[in-house]
DNA sequence: GCTTTAATGCTACAATGTTGCATCAACGCC
DNA sequence: GGCGTTGATGCAACATTGTAGCATTAAAGC
């Protein structure tokens, strides 16, 4: 809402992570910069763990606890989304523009989770009275390109 | 208390428990027939915590650790499924016949989850070059009937 | 620089699920 | 029916993921 100086010596961190957080009302951190850095840089939803483990990588020194709630934080503020990947973990990507949702694919092989841009996850169909949709989520599962076919069953 | 099964009114006839287990080279034991018994009466997908209690209803004795077994072993033999529910636990339910596959619904208030029997999961449609499709579970998110609009703060 | 308070870091805890191993019991065989 | 084999169970301990409470730190405004 407020003016904001022109930080021209911002090298390569990307401005838009601070006007992210600024935009919502909150308190420019290392932490949720590196965060929202993290999730822009990275090609896929991202756990927690992974999160962290790219903190790690950018001398970023966090508490497990930190992330969890700069995560929320984020989340709760609409910049990131929530994606249940089919493990016990969250997994997380910056909710890129209004309201897209698209769906996800899980492989059962490397665990992995990657967007599928083209195929909206928003198959919004008729639902019985009473109900009140918010949003809908759509997860293929099977093998990505990378693990191919090279093993053909895996266990869970 | 074993009741005389009323399928008169549905096309879903169900299968006795023993039937199922031994049909699939498993020894029936009293755990899974009744893991099995829980799943059939249920009119949604169950959690473990769920299938536990109505496992000590019905007056049998366990383990939390067998009771996961037993529902990995049944998963593993595509007698049951497990859902994604959105919270961390897992849910279970019956693979009712063949690949039949139909979205969920994950009451974001009371934590319920219920089967939309009409709604199918296997939107699959475009992937990418090598990506090869095993299921799609489709989840839908919101406030279910029961829970209505009564309270209007959602984490959305 | 100083104040306010949001955000952090730490400890402890809760919930969910897994592993190892000794024991039990389901099933086939006699 | 009794017996042996081996799958299934029960127990203890552990692993992973996520939360709660609270003292301390540091971001933002003055």
């Amino acid at each position: 809402m407020h003016e904001m100086p022109d930080h021209s010596h911002s090298a390569f961190v990307p401005v838009s992570a601070r006007d992210l957080i600024a935009a919502h009302g909150g308190r420019i951190t290392r932490t949720r910069v590196a965060v929202i850095e993290a999730l822009q840089t990275g090609q896929h939803p991202l756990s927690h763990d992974e999160i962290g483990a790219a903190l790690n990588a950018a001398g970023i020194a966090h508490d497990r606890v930190t992330l969890y709630r700069a995560l929320d934080w984020l989340v709760e503020q609409g910049i990131a989304q929530r994606i249940a990947g089919g493990e016990r973990a969250w997994r997380f990507e910056l909710q890129s523009g209004g309201d897209h949702r698209h769906a996800h694919f899980h492989c059962d092989r490397c665990g992995q989770i990657l967007c599928l841009e083209d195929v909206p996850a928003t198959a919004a169909p008729v639902l019985p009275a009473g109900f009140e949709l918010a949003r809908s989520e759509l997860v293929l599962h099977g093998a990505c390109a990378d693990c191919g076919r090279q093993n053909d069953q895996t266990g869970k």
